[in-house]
DNA sequence: CCGTATCCAGTTTGATACTG
DNA sequence: CAGTATCAAACTGGATACGG
């Protein structure tokens, strides 16, 4: 016999893919533009680490949130969110619309 | 004249208050209650730490979130929304969607 | 019941420098 | 441009025990 103990009504699947610290402000970038650069968001995202913005990325492309780009024409690596990512995005708006009420 | 760096659009003053880890799950719980008791977040939200879960309401305190009510007949603590804290619920409904959907 | 106090291990992060 | 390497500091978390 199996036994499942399934937690009603959680919030946890989304924890964790935007709880991280400084995900929630990349990802925000994504509801300006389709394609965002490494080095967009590091500037952008004042002064993160390009270590951590490296791990973020990692993270958020091994959960199927951004996709990574490679372009032929040059050096540069592009992202994009993925339809799960997008998904993703009211999250975000809500976040930005109360930041934006109570700053 | 007075220069305004004013970052446009932009999550961080929501980060601040639900982006410590298990904030989200202890919100969630005024999806469901007007009002919460200490130890039902400590059974609920599994296993966490009496002193993080103190810590945390404690902050929530402090950047107006919730208020602690002190019931006189009991040593019971019991905490609910502010009109602040009420108006984050929106995200924590969301993020309670988007988890339900990615489970 | 509702916390606070200690202790301590593990994780995260920033600063900085460096490579393909 | 897009990362990786290293190091040390800071933060955080869990276990546990204790006090109001």
């Amino acid at each position: 016999m199996i036994t499942m103990q399934v937690e009603i009504g959680c919030v946890k699947a989304a924890t964790d893919v935007i709880g991280d610290k400084w995900t929630p402000q990349l990802l925000r970038f994504f509801l300006s533009s389709e394609v965002v650069r490494f080095c967009q968001l590091q500037e952008l995202v004042g002064g993160i680490n390009p270590r951590t913005l490296s791990a973020r990325l990692l993270a958020l492309e091994d959960k199927g949130i951004i996709r990574k780009l490679h372009s032929q024409t040059s050096s540069r690596c592009e992202y994009e969110l993925t339809p799960k990512g997008k998904s993703l995005m009211p999250i975000i708006r809500d976040m930005e619309a109360w930041s934006s009420q109570y700053a």
